[in-house]
DNA sequence: CTGTTAGCGCGTTCAA
DNA sequence: TTGAACGCGCTAACAG
């Protein structure tokens, strides 16, 4: 099984020159004359030799490849992150690493031994949680973070969710509603915090409250959504729209209701966080706040790619847009106004 | 920025050995005595040494990784997949390559770049179009196909389609359906053609037949079953049934209907395949042939590393099995019987 | 433009 | 059990 593979000495012997000019002629053909680059050329052709990338690596004192390190891989909220990721990465010659952090009984130990070992040229943190102070302060390559919130230390990508969270609030006051509740994201997560300070403050600039009984949590999973239809079926007092920190959770949410006898939009109105792909194809459609996530794996590689090409751990924070998506999901109410 | 890290050889020095002791005190510690081997640990809990990598690959000749090769990674399809995937090879101390076929032009060339540059100690390979006889003839890294079908040169672990699509079948036959028609997937996928296969055997199989306008030809996407609903709705002789090749494709089947003012499963019932998360908050909530991804990409992972490890490039193929998720997307039709 | 030399950091002989 | 020496395959530095 374990077959002799050409190497660069096979090379350098055929085609009569060193194994020097031969890297040479492979890496930087400009600095060959013709003439002998075609020698190496064919002789490359003739044995089918490839370089080694690991013995190239080792040289070069680096590994070739980035690493994505993923709360939870199973959650196909990540899908297209990972889809614009891997297009970057691959086009600039690294191969993508990928490594869920919760697979582990301690995430911050597996970051550390992905740091230590040096298994990648760079970083890319889709856990705001691993992003402290001590990891910016023990990392050798560059890291930028994804999505979510961690020491402002961190270079991120990601969506403005406070901006995100008024943007939905704001398109509920506009439809007339003034009784709002919010399903949340888990506990101690960044996107949670934001989006629900985002929801408070936007519903404050109107005057409107956010009481206790209103804020269903959740966890961003499709039953959570379905558990806090529960808990609004179960209150006499009922908001007549609801925010859903996701499109997951809207989902889990408007099902739930549906199942149970409810009739949507008309007895509650649901707006999302997300646009996933399924939001539009659900009845009613959902509205929703979307955010590009191919876009973000896009320029997640994309700076991180800078950075190792330019040997700095830090670069500028990069927020991308949101927008309101509006589909059937919000009635209108009398006193509301048509969609934009 | 290029700070130096510790080597086998400060280590050696501390510790004053070898550092062939430094590198058995590490990877074989039975080998040597117990004092200087904590003299060894000692050293290397002083420097924060971490053995590199790439250079003990080199050494090994191996790559410390194994590549997954998806032909489509925006497709939440896989999420399930790669996260049993990754918690095996992660425990069997690999590193998860990822990259995507589709991004490429020519998908072919890129498996044969990744092949040739041994980037990777194993394949994992979900696209059945690249695995033919060339590929298995060139590759010195065993491959194993998940989810497809290919040349039967490979070893596999999928599942049984044409039983799922018969199940399904069955499942509306029971029901007293006798009017069935299939969304297909892709034209030339391998998937699509063992799931219209498994279709057309169970309905002949009752004395039914499949007309050429009630196949609906999809391409597993959303999209493509909201153009099926089109076409359904544009018959003046409709089947009763539906039997989609993929829940995407079911629901945007269904989406369309509910928005052109159709009432499911009254007017038509509706059957999957894959049994994706959303399935059960869908209302109708999905009846569908469920697929145990996760099981799929742990299989997958397990019997490529042990491939690797006994160095063989051959296993035997594992047939995981499917079943039958009974919701309420499938009416009962006057004749039929009861779920199960 | 090309060749020589010297490692990158590690694992593995072969002796002792 | 340990150490010396070598080489995995490649590229960077330095001459020429």
């Amino acid at each position: 099984m374990r077959q002799k593979t050409a190497t660069i000495q096979d090379i350098a012997r055929i085609a009569k020159v060193s194994t020097a000019t031969v890297s040479r002629a492979l890496s930087t053909p400009g600095q060959v004359t013709e003439s002998t680059r075609e020698r190496v050329m064919q002789a490359v052709q003739q044995t089918g030799y490839q370089v080694n990338p690991t013995a190239r690596n080792l040289r070069r004192r680096r590994t070739g490849s980035i690493l994505a390190l993923v709360p939870n891989l199973a959650n196909p909220f990540f899908s297209q992150i990972l889809s614009g990721l891997a297009a970057v990465v691959a086009a600039e010659g690294y191969g993508l690493l990928i490594a869920d952090t919760q697979t582990d009984p301690d995430p911050a130990t597996r970051v550390s031994f992905y740091l230590d070992n040096r298994v990648a040229d760079g970083l890319v943190l889709f856990d705001g949680r691993l992003a402290d102070k001590r990891l910016a302060r023990r990392s050798r390559v560059p890291i930028i973070l994804a999505c979510e919130w961690g020491d402002p230390l961190f270079p991120s990508v990601r969506v403005n969710n406070v901006e995100g969270a008024a943007l939905a609030i704001r398109h509920l006051i506009e439809r007339g509603h003034r009784s709002i509740g919010h399903i949340t994201g888990p506990r101690g997560n960044v996107l949670t915090d934001t989006r629900l300070a985002g929801t408070r403050s936007a519903l404050r600039a109107a005057g409107l409250e956010l009481p206790t009984d209103w804020v269903f949590h959740g966890d961003f999973s499709l039953d959570s959504g379905a558990a806090a239809a529960r808990r609004w079926m179960d209150q006499a007092d009922r908001p007549t729209a609801v925010f859903s920190a996701s499109d997951e959770m809207a989902c889990g949410f408007i099902g739930a209701l549906q199942h149970a006898g409810h009739t949507l939009p008309a007895e509650v109105s649901v707006i999302g966080f997300d646009d996933i792909e399924v939001s539009g194809h659900l009845t009613p459609a959902l509205t929703t706040i979307s955010q590009p996530r191919r876009r973000i794996g896009e320029r997640a590689a994309a700076k991180l790619t800078q950075m190792i090409a330019a040997e700095t751990l830090t670069c500028d924070s990069e927020e991308i847009a949101v927008e309101l998506v509006c589909r059937e999901s919000v009635r209108t109410l009398a006193s509301g106004l048509r969609c934009r």
